[in-house]
DNA sequence: TAGAAATGAATAGCATGCTATGTATATGAT
DNA sequence: ATCATATACATAGCATGCTATTCATTTCTA
């Protein structure tokens, strides 16, 4: 017996999340920013000021990968920390005036990536692929918070 | 304006694959191996012996990942290595007795993982959704062999 | 057949992601 | 008010994945 990759959704999944990562990186990299951050831009720049936790909440990813991805975006010049007004300990993350800046740019990147990648999609087939992933996250999120 | 996440296929492909890691990493760790070692697993289960180059062929990760994954495997008892025959710079790498037991075993965990990950969709959505990423993964590909 | 080019592997260095721990501060219950 | 619990954050340690570099051996070509 045999295992077909191209028959099982999880090989594949981990071959798109891949390949959307190598293209989105070489767009955006002239930006100055990674794929890895993201996802704390994105809530940064609909609000900025967030807390670390605030930022967790807003993501999809754990406590010590936000807490490592922010260390690299102080580094970088993209976010600097301030101590929170009333909870000692806390510190706000806000936008440095660079990653203010390169906001529309990143959109535009991220956006065009995502028409590359579906560039043979017809507009039904893009609406039933979004639907698809999101039913899928929805059922293994479900699973796993019962798993843990 | 916003970046809709729900809406962005990377953004998607990239918590899908997540979730599907951590899905099948919770159901194949009682085997002894990893997600990073199922590639190099499949392709060892159809034909033994393989070299690392022939590994990094059958499989989709570049030739320093395969070489840290073999490395991880012969730490943990999973493969060991053989000079090749006929190519001094070569090995070929070799299933240990475990490892070759776990195989079955390994099918029906990742097959239940898919089937978890799918549980809400019908047959006929498992197909779409399947067809749609291949097709996705394969325009990448395309695109990505030209800039490169 | 000698030198150039290609191929097989290992390694360094980095990003992203995870779990598990530790530490400090807030909060809530007695 | 005190003590237990919850929360915010940092860090260690690891897996997976990448690019770039290096080294050795083959293979091709002039």
């Amino acid at each position: 017996m045999t295992f077909l990759k191209d028959h099982s959704a999880g090989y594949l999944a981990n071959q798109l999340a891949r390949l959307f990562a190598e293209g989105l990186q070489e767009r955006i990299q002239a930006l100055g920013i990674t794929t890895g951050q993201f996802p704390a831009l994105l809530a940064l720049w609909e609000k900025d000021g967030l807390t670390q936790a605030e930022l967790v909440r807003a993501t999809d990813v754990e406590q010590a990968t936000m807490a490592a991805t922010l260390k690299r975006m102080e580094r970088d010049g993209l976010v600097c920390r301030k101590p929170h007004p009333d909870d000692s300990r806390a510190q706000q993350v806000f936008l440095t005036e660079r990653a203010k800046q390169i906001r529309q740019l990143a959109y535009t990147a991220a956006n065009e990536q995502n028409g590359a990648a579906l560039a043979d999609f017809s507009p039904g087939e893009v609406e039933q692929f979004l639907h698809l992933m999101r039913k899928a996250i929805t059922t293994m999120r479900e699973q796993n918070k019962r798993s843990s």
